[in-house]
DNA sequence: TCTTTAAGTTCAAAAAATAAACTATATGCT
DNA sequence: AGCATATAGTTTATTTTTTGAACTTAAAGA
């Protein structure tokens, strides 16, 4: 697929596959969530080639899903989150949910969302923007509208 | 990335990932979710090639994302989504949101979620479980944790 | 000095995607 | 009946990506 075919497709989802809908950008973002990573423990937690590592992650500073520092009083480099990249978080945690929905072995790990005060389990939900009051799923209903910027 | 490589990382991301990771996938329930589609108009709407379509629905079928239906009175068929598929919508909608959030034009279209009743408007957020109260992003916290099958 | 570490780069081979042509079968038109 | 068209693919050759392994460069540590 080239950035063509997805750009012609004028879809905010087409869009976003354009920048992270390749096989690893998404695990990368996963990865980095948990903090700052560094080239080796990128790829050697992700098992990816070390060419392809360092294409995606320059694509991936190039986008500004990755900002590149260098690590204090050495020559080694961290790779850490932008805004953009964080703003990805409701999407990778929507796929975990679904991923371990339907998963197909018991056991293995899942992903469990918390609120930082309390403690209590959180999820997303589908919420009217008026009141934030929570609509069920099968209540909605999506539409694809020409976008008109405000003037 | 082969199969083994995702399983190996026993992360719910990484399963869901082998399963709608790849370059199509998203993007064939997309359309698929705006109603039921035979071969050639998925082909024509996406511009994929036919041999790479033929093959990705044979293994989203084989994932049980797609049912293929015959049409009755004709010898076509359609491209069906099942509940699996189905549940892969708060995905592809994050992903949507996410998009327009940072398309790099103005204009082009977006993704609205209404609820059907009242068309107000709806976003997906966190929310508390126990009293589906929205949770602010900054306020919650993400772990994994290996999972214990109910006894 | 020798070895190790970090962050890559290079190169050849394998796998996947693309594009265009081809096939098979049924239906509609003249 | 004969011919063109539509549907749902398959085949084949080419291009692009990904992999895997070895190599490089520079600095730090023993």
């Amino acid at each position: 697929m080239t950035t063509r075919s997805y750009q012609r497709q004028n879809c905010p989802v087409a869009h976003a596959l354009s920048i992270v809908g390749d096989q690893w950008t998404i695990l990368i973002v996963r990865d980095v969530l948990g903090g700052p990573k560094r080239f080796d423990e990128l790829q050697s937690g992700l098992g990816i080639s070390r060419n392809l590592l360092s294409k995606r992650l320059k694509q991936m500073v190039g986008a500004r899903l990755l900002a590149k520092r260098p690590l204090p009083n050495s020559r080694r480099f961290a790779y850490c989150l932008t805004p953009k990249a964080l703003e990805l978080r409701p999407a990778i945690l929507a796929l975990a949910e679904w991923g371990q929905n339907w998963r197909d072995q018991s056991g293995g790990t899942v992903v469990e969302i918390t609120e930082k005060t309390t403690g209590e389990r959180v999820g997303l939900r589908y919420c009217r923007l008026s009141d934030g009051r929570e609509v069920k799923s099968d209540a909605i209903s999506v539409q694809r509208v020409p976008l008109v910027e405000p003037s």
